[in-house]
DNA sequence: GAATAATCGAGACGGTACGTCCTGTCTTCAA
DNA sequence: TTGAAGACAGGACGTACCGTCTCGATTATTC
């Protein structure tokens, strides 16, 4: 979690920490998250209760971390490819998305009632899950601000929100979130967008 | 809740129900809803454990009905006048929202994080809480589009879903909710609807 | 433990206790007193843990019930027959005392260890274990000294307390506690009283 | 304890013994033993917990080490001057010992009480401390015996086992030991001896 | 001088027990 | 039948120790 450059006794069991979190992920994602307590983490893990203790202090950071782990390795940013419109990749992202969600969106659900919980834990989610994800939509808004396909007086950060809020309402509705809902948002984000001349200057 | 049908038996103390209910909501505002058991309020209501299972399944049922209990003396139907503008009507009743979040916020939280535990609660918390705003919200979209002042082509239903998504979104990352963010919304709403002839028919 | 005269609430199972302190003293007679936890007690009692918290502050206490239980059913008052001399019955009494402790020892060598840490268990264990039978010795001296079988002179308290602290002495050095013993406390405390008259007269 | 054979490696930090057992009687006179943790010990003692393993196996061995170092300070011999009766010279050990117990009888009593719960522990206490003393008063009353200042009848190791017995049931039951106590002892055991000639002879 | 070896401070590790807390059910008496 | 009171089974929690281990650094003896 933190290492401040090589601190004296016995090094941290790097294995224990993998195994922790492998072990929380897979529990979570069967059981759900109110079922799995820290005890059967720890013995899935086959590790002491302490050791858990020792790097994380809350399930929700264990979790967390289980997740961003994870979540970094599929959520990457998109190509920004200069001839595919922004809004089509804004909709492929959205949908990349929505079919990790609909994977483990159960966790995610439960990572967000747990950020309600606990002041310093939501403030972990929100800088290590929700902000990049936040800041790929407003990079990608503000390129299709400087393409012209979107309005220069639109805020994109502020769109970036809207967009990520009618999936969190969604998600914590227990409504489905599929391809139509993905090319919903986008029609509406470029609503007034379709017959402007800078949508078609690309290909003049 | 009950059915009243007149069973034998000692009949149940109403004032005990407004009791627990009070005790709840004040509990949760003071210590947060994960910091409150069970006993805790039943204790503070004067009243038995058992008579609050009576009535209710959970807590978060509990604090479910108490919060409704208050937010249905508060968060009224706008009246939909005629002579204001529907984004004005929009923005005010957001507002409205908004100020009564700014005090209830952390209980309203806590109860979108309850109700991602329980399954059962989700529902209850959908149907009693969050459908109605959506609906009233929703409403009022379709009014704008009657009197012109709202391109037939949105769709209500999802736009409803947006706004109250991007207010979910603040309120559960902790963000302020103000005037400014009201009117934020309305303007993207209604955005390209700035200068369309009915918005100025009112003052003609 | 202590009822206060028919108290409101569900009463407390009678059998859980019996269970509890039936599986304590088989318990603590197979592992011993330190090698039993209170998880273990309340597992074989087939109780739930927090039952034996609702009785007894300590495992040292329901151990020492439990003991106390047992002890009182073994250990009574001699029969202060009036044909024996009670340098006899006090050897008789120890007799029986220490057959009692060849089999209880360890159980009561660990009570008295745990009244060394816990003062009010140290208290607890003297009221109702210790000063009855150094009661029982003192009444038998009292006694002798009326028949004329001890000399006026002598304090019984302060030889019972010699008796015992000589019993314990051994107990707590791991010394055996044997009917040699007993006889040679018997000897020791009536020493000079071998040839005072009262000792022949029932063989006169 | 350990050989000092002139091992090679780094050799032990004679100091760290020194802190070690000072720190412990310290804690435990202060604390008491049962609330010191070994890890306490090391911490007051600035010193690895390992480092204490290294040495002892217990905390038991280690505050028997600290508490023998400085009882050898304190109870000597008695020297058995020649014309002090030996009635006398008992009464005074006694105080000596009591007056040392009343400054630090609880840690004798937990070192009794820890002798109970580890058997090896009960040996080396009872070797190193309890027989050392038993020995003192057992040679006193041999000296009383030759001197003619006890009948030869009695058994001067059990007499001892008595005198000590008494001290420790009152120790073990929280009563005072004091002067009168002392001499109430010496009195019974020197009971019969008040009017034998040789109690006399100093004086004759 | 280099290799070897034991110790030390520091702290992680597997493990065990603890006492507290909470939940939902139950069992009593009294209204 | 409800209410007040409280016991019960069950289980999670976070803490505290224990004794062992694994590091890097230090300090001796032995080669």
């Amino acid at each position: 979690m933190d290492d401040a450059g090589k601190r004296s006794g016995r090094p941290r069991d790097l294995e224990a920490a993998r195994a922790l979190k492998t072990a929380a992920l897979d529990l979570v994602r069967r059981h759900g998250y109110g079922h799995v307590s820290i005890a059967m983490i720890a013995a899935q893990a086959g590790v002491a209760r302490q050791t858990l203790y020792n790097r994380w202090q809350t399930k929700a950071d264990l979790v967390l971390d289980a997740v961003f782990d994870e979540a970094n390795r599929q959520v990457s940013s998109p190509d920004l490819a200069a001839d595919v419109p922004i809004r089509d990749q804004l909709e492929a992202f959205l949908m990349r998305v929505f079919a990790h969600v609909r994977a483990d969106g159960d966790t995610l659900r439960a990572l967000i009632a747990a950020a309600q919980e606990t002041p310093g834990f939501r403030e972990a989610f929100r800088e290590r899950f929700v902000k990049p994800r936040e800041a790929i939509v407003t990079a990608l808004l503000q390129q299709a601000q400087q393409r012209g396909e979107l309005s220069a007086a639109r805020d994109p950060a502020f769109l970036s929100e809207m967009i990520h809020g009618v999936f969190w309402y969604r998600l914590l509705n227990g409504k489905c979130v599929g391809a139509g809902f993905a090319s919903a948002i986008a029609a509406e984000i470029f609503r007034d967008c379709g017959d402007l001349p800078q949508r078609r200057e690309p290909g003049a």
